[in-house]
DNA sequence: TTGAAATGTAAACAAGACTTTACATGATTT
DNA sequence: AAATCATGTAAAGTCTTGTTTACATTTCAA
């Protein structure tokens, strides 16, 4: 699963301590999602798209894996 | 979070069993999304979004709870 | 009305998401 | 050079998501 969240922060100059807080996670859990470490939960995914006006597609990209 | 899985998999004449293995999880896990007891992660909703042809924001209703 | 298919549920466990604390690095700024 | 800010990372722990096995209940066709 690859993400835009650098971007999309960047683009509302937001740092990793701003996100997490506007999004109410700590900010190693968005440095890990950022970093592709592990995918958000759907809550979470859905807050981000929200708050950066998106639809969760269009911040997140599928890719197929083991399963 | 809602789901309207229930719905969908009745529109594609689905059993949670066939549901299940489409989405290569268990017929458990469909049983207890269904009745709310968790939400999928984001990469199976993403698998059902596929599946049903119809983006994660029509599949999925986010409801504000304690965070 | 028996039998099979579909669903609901539960418990124990594994795996993934997320927190807290902590420290290290690189880039600014003073 | 020293302090500060943003980022990267790691370990231990918690909570959520998902598996497996198993059994009970509902439904529906034979």
């Amino acid at each position: 699963m690859k993400n835009r969240l650098k971007v999309l922060r960047a683009e509302h100059d937001m740092t990793q301590q701003q996100l997490a807080d506007a999004l109410g996670v700590s900010r190693q859990t968005i440095n890990a999602i950022e970093k592709g470490k592990f995918d958000p939960s759907l809550p979470l995914a859905f807050k981000m798209s929200y708050l950066f006006n998106r639809s969760i597609e269009r911040i997140f990209e599928y890719e197929e894996s083991a399963s």
